[in-house]
DNA sequence: AAGAACTCCTGTTGGC
DNA sequence: TGCCAACAGGAGTTCT
């Protein structure tokens, strides 16, 4: 489901609820979603204050009063849901599906001191909840190779520049790459390279110069990363199928993508004209205008 | 060693 | 209407 603005969402709306709060219990449903839980994963967390919810790239992290820090990745389809005290214990009905229940994909639940219920959803079960002690985190092998956060000052024209030096593989391919660039996934790599005039297919070396110095398109890519994953975050994220922020409420960055989807449709860049193309790249869609990107 | 292909899993959708 | 292949926001592992 999420890339970085639906993870900082749902980050937002977890904060309230889980900082300064204890677990009162917690129910583990199955062994595994992605991997296997930790050892004693419920009694690890019960009890335990969250002193803070942080993000980094698409991962959600609960820095526990004991010094351990709950790792969260929502992968395709994980979601959270939270029921608030005294709250209609139906769950939203957005959630429901024809079955009018699903309720079979509700794999943990944290019982919060604070009275609400923190319901963790995943039908593909890609997602993962695993625990590591805050002083391994940054050694940790799912954290220490993760590339700058775009949204801070480390991400410039310079760096991604750097990064792609000599890369044969293509635009698309080196902007997922969550060790160059952490946090975009397959919607807003799109939008990143509609927005920058790129097309999809470019070798991701002709970010550089031949010195390796930053090329001028590196310098027009850049700053839409940035504004494109502001633009999102600032719309709550995009809601695409069932993805809902934590309370039920629904992005609307979706409405405003140029080329995700879109295709046959008309480029909305002025003066462009062309239709928008859906090609197939590492076995996932880009959508991308032949015409104004190249 | 880089880059591409394959894999995990379930639900929805679109074409016949 | 029903059936079934294709596809879905991710990313670790395995191949070439």
């Amino acid at each position: 489901m999420p890339e970085l603005p639906e993870v900082e969402t749902v980050r937002r709306g977890l904060e309230p609820v889980l900082v300064d709060a204890h677990f009162d219990r917690v129910e583990q449903r199955r062994a595994n979603l992605r991997f296997a839980f930790p050892e004693r994963f419920t009694e690890r967390l019960t009890g335990q204050r969250i002193l803070s919810l942080g993000r980094r790239a698409k991962y959600l992290l609960a820095n526990l009063e004991g010094g351990e820090v709950l790792i969260m990745h929502l992968g395709m389809s994980g979601r959270f849901v939270i029921q608030r005290p005294g709250a209609n214990a139906q769950r939203p009905g957005e959630f429901l599906n024809e079955a009018g229940n699903t309720s079979r994909h509700d794999h943990v639940v944290f019982f919060m001191s604070n009275g609400t219920t923190i319901i963790y959803n995943d039908a593909r079960r890609f997602g993962f909840m695993i625990l590591v002690d805050a002083d391994e985190l940054e050694n940790h092998k799912l954290i220490r190779n993760l590339g700058v956060e775009p949204l801070g000052e480390v991400l410039s024209p310079a760096y991604l520049a750097a990064r792609c030096v000599g890369k044969k593989t293509s635009l698309k391919a080196a902007l997922l790459d969550q060790r160059i660039v952490a946090g975009l996934g397959n919607i807003y790599v799109c939008e990143v390279l509609y927005r920058a005039g790129l097309s999809p297919k470019r070798a991701a070396g002709a970010l550089a110069l031949a010195s390796g110095a930053p090329s001028q398109r590196v310098e027009k890519l850049v700053p839409e990363i940035k504004a494109v994953l502001e633009d999102a975050i600032e719309a709550g994220g995009s809601t695409l199928r069932d993805y809902h922020a934590p309370e039920g409420d629904l992005g609307y960055f979706q409405h405003s993508f140029a080329v995700y989807g879109r295709e046959g449709l008309e480029c909305a860049r002025a003066g462009c004209g062309g239709t928008i193309r859906r090609i197939v790249q590492g076995g996932r869609s880009t959508f991308y205008c032949p015409k104004c990107q190249r």
